[in-house]
DNA sequence: ATCCAGGATCTCC
DNA sequence: GGAGATCATGGA
């Protein structure tokens, strides 16, 4: 991978494995928007750019970023520090199933998302479809948000949430998932949710501890893991991925949630979550199993 | 109109 | 302890 750095632009080059469509559109993220094919706008960590790739994918160009802002957010964050080739290979190599979901969104990077934001909207999630999910989040943005520039908000801390209700929250239209925001900014704000404290813990004690948030289940809790904790080894399974799992490796027979996530588990290990992503999208874009 | 959405919880038995 | 109803909301 190389980066230029012209004018506020910043240009990749010489890179494997990003496709910036991919990336945002395979469910992991929810505040982007899409001006064209392979350009983007992307809200995150204070800041509001534009990602671009030229037709032939050759070059991404992140704008408005100095040098700085990309090796202290970016680089990170599109996770262009690890070997996605090797991942790839290694999981394709003994499963045809994969290997077709690979060769479809073999694009896709698992992003390191902030926490506070990923786990808020990982609870606005559940029974929501994607652009309802993103509606939901800009509303409560720029409701309680700092403005960044334009019309464009951070999604506010759990300082900026502690005073508000339930009741409060209904114009947002996060619907039931009120009460289990409110708890969460409980948690937060009196310092249950430090990163800092839940990064040093093992992924299964870590993972039961997001769970005593109110409307916190398996599912979400695993999102939020692997979305921002960098915990690949997890496997999200929500209905599209039981769903598939069912079609692909149990001869489409009705299987229980545990016994597919064991499967997932034994069979892909560290890098059953980077399996999952593959999968989901490849799967919800072909609509395997509807 | 009825069903469902990147679920979780409550309510019965 | 496990299936079934329930929770807001909008789109198909």
């Amino acid at each position: 991978m190389k980066a230029e750095y012209i004018n506020n632009h910043v240009f990749i080059t010489d890179y494997d494995s990003f496709d910036i469509g991919d990336i945002l559109e395979c469910g992991q993220c929810f505040r982007f928007e899409k001006i064209e094919d392979k350009h983007y706008t992307y809200i995150s960590c204070g800041k509001v750019i534009e990602i671009k790739q030229d037709v032939s994918g050759k070059v991404i160009d992140f704008y408005p970023c100095t040098k700085e802002e990309f090796e202290k957010i970016w680089l990170d964050y599109f996770d262009f520090n690890r070997n996605y080739k090797d991942i790839k290979e290694s999981l394709a190599k003994s499963d045809t199933i994969l290997a077709d979901a690979i060769d479809f969104a073999g694009g896709i990077r698992i992003m390191n998302q902030e926490f506070w934001d990923c786990l808020i909207a990982f609870i606005i999630s559940q029974n929501k479809t994607i652009p309802m999910i993103k509606a939901v989040i800009k509303n409560i943005a720029k409701a309680y948000g700092t403005n960044i520039v334009g019309e464009n908000y951070k999604f506010p801390t759990a300082e900026q949430l502690i005073h508000v209700t339930q009741e409060e929250l209904m114009p947002c239209k996060v619907g039931f998932r009120a009460k289990y925001i409110v708890d969460a900014v409980n948690k937060r704000f009196s310092g249950g949710l430090d990163e800092k404290v839940l990064s040093k813990m093992d992924t299964e004690s870590l993972k039961k501890k997001l769970m005593e948030i109110y409307g916190v289940g398996v599912k979400v809790a695993d999102c939020v893991l692997i979305f921002s904790l960098g915990r690949h080894e997890v496997f999200p399974t929500d209905v599209w991925v039981k769903r598939l799992m069912q079609y692909f490796y149990f001869e489409n027979k009705e299987t229980p949630i545990k016994e597919i996530y064991s499967f997932a588990q034994d069979k892909w290990g560290e890098y059953a979550g980077f399996a999952q992503q593959y999968l989901f999208h490849y799967a919800r874009v072909k609509r395997i199993g509807v």
